[in-house]
DNA sequence: ATGGCATTTAAAAAATGA
């Protein structure tokens, strides 16, 4: 079974890159954000032709995120906002069951600028958070919390951390956030799988930070621990972020052993 | 130290992003 991510920044933008990488790369299940696009607006029928079928949540111009399933994989929505606050109308959060698997598809707030209320908001964002992983390890189920966590989580997983201090990607409050994850029993599948290495996931447009590799390691795939055993490989597909007209994020995925 | 890029919405320029 292969997880995938990917921030597309634009899915009807990056339709043309989505199903391309989609055919190339061809994951199980794919969890996207930053679709900015209405609900009404999502690309259901392409999607449709490239052997997937999905649930998502859209929002003008902002946000959204989706959760993509090869066909024969039934997928059983169980929450389309994340809990605890009723005033919170930002699509960010997706959660569904799929082959006995949670699977929580999240876009956590950016934060910047800090200090300041987008900063506050993200904070909030992730005290809720807190709360429904807290529970879902309770609830002894495999479960994946896998998207955009907009959270840089050590000093290694940016190409210059001192560029970075007073950046919302790299507060110690969500760096510790991200730490009380892996605390709690969370495992970061990508370092576990790569320890030693150098990987990053986002690349700014600017300053020719894909070609420099200067980049920060922002998505992330954790697994609880029924599912820790499971693990096999994964990887960055690093090479997308290069093709026309890609996204800034470039597609992140793990494979599990079958039971 | 500044600006450099790219999206959406909507018809120019603003808001957002990381």
């Amino acid at each position: 079974m292969k997880i995938a991510t990917y921030n597309v920044n634009g899915v009807n933008g990056r339709l043309p890159v989505l199903l391309k990488w989609l055919q190339e790369a061809d994951p199980d299940i794919v969890c996207l954000q930053e679709l900015k696009a209405p609900q009404e607006k999502f690309p259901e029928t392409s999607i449709h032709e490239a052997g997937y079928h999905a649930i998502w949540k859209g929002q003008k111009s902002w946000n959204g995120v989706a959760i993509l399933a090869k066909k024969n994989l039934e997928i059983t929505e169980v929450q389309r906002e994340l809990p605890g606050d009723e005033d919170d109308v930002q699509s960010r959060y997706i959660e569904a069951i799929i082959g006995q698997i949670v699977i929580c598809c999240l876009y956590l707030p950016n934060g910047n600028p800090f200090p300041g209320p987008k900063f506050e908001y993200k904070l909030d964002w992730l005290k809720r958070f807190k709360k429904r992983t807290n529970d879902l390890i309770k609830m002894d189920l495999p479960a994946i919390l896998i998207g955009d966590f907009n959270i840089i989580p050590t000093p290694f997983d940016v190409h210059k951390p001192e560029k970075w201090e007073d950046d919302a990607l790299f507060r110690p409050e969500v760096r510790k956030a991200f730490a009380d994850l892996l605390k709690k029993g969370w495992t970061d599948s990508i370092r576990t799988l790569f320890p030693e290495e150098k990987i990053y996931t986002f690349w700014d447009y600017l300053y020719k930070a894909y070609s420099r590799d200067a980049g920060i390691r922002l998505d992330h795939i954790l697994l609880n621990p029924y599912l820790k055993p499971r693990l096999q490989s994964g990887g960055v597909d690093k090479h997308v972020r290069g093709w026309e007209k890609s996204s800034d994020h470039a597609p992140v995925w793990i494979e599990l052993k079958e039971v």
